[in-house]
Formats: structure tokens, C-alpha cells, sequence
DNA sequence: TAATATTAGTTAAATATCAAACTAATTGAC
DNA sequence: GTCAATTAGTTTGATATTTAACTAATATTA
């Protein structure tokens, strides 16, 4: 017989907060990032593609830092979506560790082509909640993201 | 130049709590589960585990919706921890399509070692909202996830 | 300045993940 | 009752992901 958990009422808030919070993340993402394949994007690549396009040239550490990913991981995903054109990257003449990767024209024509339906897959998964609701969930993840 | 996004005021607060959401999901979930990895488990062999543990025996399609991934990647990690002896499975006699996924003793074993430890990492982890902040976060998450 | 430590990035090996194509079993329609 | 449609699960091919081992470059330090 399985033996279903039953801890105190702390323990069982926490479970209870933290597995909608997951649940919630996940759907969110999925329903929010199922048209990108529309245009052979993978989510790591379009979360790369869309760092370089807001924030400009940056390094690979700087890129993995942003989109929370391992340095191999950028170093693969990166290659990827170069041999495609869409992005390109040169070693830094200061400091010949680091690679300069930046948005490609071509890139850049691909993102913006899409990117105001994105923004609007966003809005209306939001409006799920109301604007109050929307600002009290941001504040209460980045409290919790803070955390430490 | 970069150009910064600059949209309407409801785009800005739905962009803003959706990337909060997905910030807080993704280290919270890293931060609970950076200890799985001492006893040899990935975080989907854990949440299957962890599913046939509370649940009892279920079948793959079951377990897939449990946990949110495709039959396919069931089908694989199911394969390396039942290789473990952690689970085992047989065919439905009722039902031959079907196939009956439980625990083993051994996986019990696994599960029940460690797993007072993880619910305390995360009530801990959660213990950075107070408990009527917890519970409005489920609530946000809930109405959000329930979304359609 | 020479040895050491640190940092950026790549590669290798392992697991995860999905969609699509597939097999096998059951259900439904006629 | 037979054939079509559906359902469960597996396999394949592609990409993602991490850790560990590695190379190359820069910084530290003695």
C-alpha cells in the first residue's frame, strides 16, 4: 500500500508551494515556447539568440551566466546555431581567452521576425493572473530566487 | 546599439513576473536537487522514483503524465534504473499493451534513506517566504498552471 | 621572472529529452 | 467478424545538458 506523505503543516505548505511552483514554471515554458519550432529554434538557442539580441556582444561566460547554463553547454549550443549563420564570434584581441559572439544580420532578421508574437504567447499566459497577481507572483519568485 | 525592450506597460509586467517565475523555478529546483547527485540519481530517475514510491504501481503512460515528459524518455529512463534494481515491471495480464511499473525494495530503500533530507532542503529553501507568503505564491501558481 | 593559480573555452562520456517512425495489442465501426 | 483507428511502449536520430579532463591564455606570487 503507498503510503502517502504526511508530515507537519510547515513541511506540507513547503511541498505543496514549491511543487506548484515547478508545475507551473514548466507548463508556462512549454505552452510559451512551442512556436519556436516553427522557426527550428530549440529554447537554448532562441534564449542565446535573444540575450545577444538585447544585450549585444558578449563573451561565452557572460552568455552562460545570463541564461544560467554550463560553459559547454553554451560552447555546443553556440556551434550549432553559427554553422546556421545566425550568430558569429571572433577571440577578443585584449585577452585572447575570451570569444566576442554577436548577433548575425541574419540572426537579428530572425528574432525580430517572430519576436512581437513571442511577446504576446507571454502576455496572454499572464493574463491568466491579474496585473496585481502578476506583480505579487514576481515579487514573491524573486524573494525566493534571491534566497541566499 | 542594443536596443532594450520598451513595450506597454501590461507587456512589461507580464515579461517581468513570467522571467521571475522561470528564475526561481529553475535555481529552486537546482538547489533541492544538487544532493541527488550522492546517491547516484539524476532528477527524472528521482521524480519517477519518488512517483512510484508515493503512488504505487503504475503504468508508463500513467507515470509519463506524473511527471510531464514524453512516453519515449519513460521508456529510456526507465531502462537504466530498473537495470539498477531500483524498479521492475511486467506486462498487464488484462491489458497486454500495457506494463506495470513499481518500486523495488531496494528502491524503497534508496528513496526512504534520503529522503527526510529532502523535504527538509525544501521547507528550507522555501523557508524564504513566510507561510502566508507560500501559500498565495501556490495559489498564483496554481491559477496559472490551471491556465485552459 | 619563473612557477603557480586562475580563467575561458573545447572535448568526451554519460544521461536526458523530444518527435517521428515503428511494433504490438486493443477498441471501434461497419 | 473484419478492418480501421487508437493506444502503449520501444527505437532512432537529433539536440541539450552536465561533469571531468583537457588546452590555451592571463594573472599572481614568491
Amino acid at each position: 500500500m503507498p503510503t502517502h506523505y504526511s508530515g507537519s503543516e510547515t513541511e506540507r505548505l513547503a511541498l505543496d508551494s514549491y511543487i506548484k511552483l515547478q508545475r507551473a514554471a514548466e507548463t508556462s515554458l512549454a505552452r510559451t515556447t512551442a512556436h519556436l519550432s516553427d522557426h527550428n529554434l530549440t529554447t537554448s538557442q532562441f534564449a542565446i539568440l535573444e540575450a545577444l539580441h538585447h544585450l549585444g556582444m558578449l563573451s561565452q561566460r557572460e552568455l552562460a551566466d545570463k541564461v544560467l547554463r554550463s560553459a559547454s553547454n553554451i560552447s555546443i549550443v553556440l556551434k550549432a546555431i553559427e554553422k546556421r549563420g545566425l550568430i558569429e564570434r571572433e577571440r577578443d584581441p585584449a585577452d585572447n581567452r575570451f570569444m566576442q559572439v554577436k548577433i548575425t544580420e541574419q540572426g537579428r532578421g530572425l528574432i525580430t521576425s517572430f519576436f512581437g508574437q513571442h511577446v504576446a504567447g507571454i502576455v496572454d499566459e499572464m493574463s491568466a493572473l491579474t496585473a496585481d497577481e502578476q506583480a505579487e507572483l514576481g515579487r514573491l519568485c524573486r524573494k525566493l530566487g534571491l534566497r541566499r
